[in-house]
DNA sequence: TTGAAAGCGCTAACAA
DNA sequence: TTGTTAGCGCTTTCAA
């Protein structure tokens, strides 16, 4: 900027003033100065800026997801990117896998860097250490899971609804004995559908068979596995809930290994690309992570554009995707 | 910083030397200043160190993807994203949408921002604006695609290589009459990918037939519409070789709808989720995403740290992944 | 082993 | 309308 001052023959607050637009710059030293910084091929330092400037401000927010690469957590975060985008905002990412560690290297990197705003989906059981980054100026979103030790401002799927709705479309075609397949039973959602499978059941009359419920299915094997023991024992079901996207993935693979996939019902949690090319296809509670990670974002804008109403939790809907798997009437 | 050395009882240069671990520090020193800073909860600047420092690093590299929302490009992500964290670097990701003027927008956002390199997956035909940045300072990586009018380092899958290998499959299993379909013809990897199965069907001595060609298939809803015409025209072919993953979903939805999905053969490029769960499991020829990102991220450090070595550019190779739909063998 | 002074590139506050 | 001065939080340089 120095340079560009120097061969404009101007001061460089002139040169400050006519990169950021400001008023009061007579059009000829407008134009000697965007001709020197052209040819010099300046580039603003927005580090400099934000150390200098009164608000602080980097044009940049941080985003703790579970893993950049999982489908839920991409298309979250493309959501986020858009409206960062619409503000010329940038976006730092990174990946947690479900490490409370991981997740405080992350927020320290991130708040290093003078993040304006932190979005992320919480693991681990304590969030209170939180405070003190919140209390210094950035504001926090989290979503998909509610933090802990921690009031604050937060996304998430209707998760125990979104279940029940699921479970219900299964007894409404008919079903009386249908499993339960989740995932780590420690996780916040993963209580929160099993929770929405009860009320189902409840409200049908139908009590819960504890040898129809599997928890801490972590892996796609441990499902399948947990999915093929359930359907071939004793007083099998004659549908499946499955309340996560692998386990879905597990259950179709032992419903395919036992030649049952015409025979038993299936409603998953989530959906998952090409469930509608599956067969039968694959009927589902579809979140909408697009929703979720766009709410997240306007949220932190308006918190960081000064918003200080009280915390709130935003409760995004999913809904159900009738594709086939999930209308298979009970074996006579 | 100043307030952590006036609780300390210290200099600031102390309390910088004591939060960089440089050697020459009492320990009695440091623990008072530790103790300060935890005291104070300071919280290192960042942006502040790497304006001051000689070599200006920020700890922060860009990278610029297709869209991070897409398998491919957030699994590249990903894969970036571990090497990254092995140096204590953070990672600012973009979505480009191939737009090449969104592609500038986000070098200059992240040039502003003085990352120490830019990882991207270039879009359009001309980055010949990208060597004032590199002069500036900045190496870059090239990912999935070459950049125009720019030597520059490149990480690249085999599309030719791999293309003609997949072609070449079909050819094994009997077939002598096989459609292609491609998305987006002026895009240089979609060429490649062609090249391989003109290739392969020189080898075997086929004629290309045109009518069984078809370029531009960009969506899925393109994608299934040619090849339903293909394999519902005179002369149609007993097995497709899709060159890219919405083509591939395209054609699977075809065959579905024409119930040929058991007669007709098909190898993808690319491969998608679930594949081994269709019926019949989707043979494909499967990038490598994860080594890509990889070699690029390690090779860009190399380039951070001094390595002055000439361009380059670096084969991933893909491999043939055999699951069904390829091996069905030509109708009688 | 410790610290004082200068300055990285920029903008706030004020002056001309 | 333009410029001067100071200083953001840190590290470099050099002196004690």
């Amino acid at each position: 900027m120095r340079d560009v001052a120097a061969l404009a023959g101007v001061s460089v607050k002139t040169v400050s003033r006519v990169v950021n637009d400001e008023p009061g710059v007579s059009p000829a030293m407008t134009g000697k100065v965007r001709l020197a910084a052209e040819h010099l091929a300046f580039q603003l330092n927005l580090g400099a800026r934000s150390l200098r400037r009164a608000d602080g401000r980097t044009a940049t927010i941080g985003l703790i997801l579970e893993d950049v690469a999982n489908p839920y957590s991409s298309a979250l975060h493309r959501a986020v990117e858009d409206v960062a985008r619409g503000r010329g905002v940038v976006v730092l990412a990174g990946s947690l896998d479900e490490d409370p560690a991981r997740e405080r290297e992350l927020v320290t990197a991130f708040i290093a860097r003078r993040v304006d705003g932190l979005i992320m989906m919480p693991t681990g059981i304590d969030h209170s250490y939180l405070v003190t980054e919140r209390r210094a100026g950035t504001p926090l979103m989290f979503v998909d899971r509610t933090p802990g030790r921690l009031d604050a401002d937060v996304v998430l799927t209707d998760n125990r609804k979104g279940a029940e709705t699921g479970v219900a479309h299964l007894v409404a075609a008919g079903h009386r004995s249908i499993g339960f397949l989740g995932d780590r039973a420690r996780i916040a959602t993963a209580q929160e559908r099993y929770a929405g499978y009860v009320d189902a059941l409840t409200v049908a009359g139908i009590p819960v068979s504890h040898h129809h419920v599997v928890h801490d299915a972590t892996t796609v094997e441990i499902a399948a596995k947990a999915a093929a023991d359930m359907l071939t024992g004793a007083d099998p079901p004659t549908a499946l809930f499955t309340a996560q996207n692998l386990v879905t993935i597990g259950a179709l693979m032992a419903l395919r290994r036992l030649g049952l996939q015409q025979e038993v019902a299936l409603v998953g949690f989530d959906d998952f690309l090409l469930a509608d090319l599956m067969d039968p296809p694959v009927t589902v509670v579809a979140q909408d992570p697009h929703t979720i990670g766009r709410w997240a974002a306007e949220r932190l804008f308006r918190r960081s554009d000064g918003d200080s109403s009280a915390f709130s939790t935003q409760i995004v809907p999913s809904r159900l995707i009738a594709r086939g798997s999930g209308e298979i009437p009970p074996r006579g």
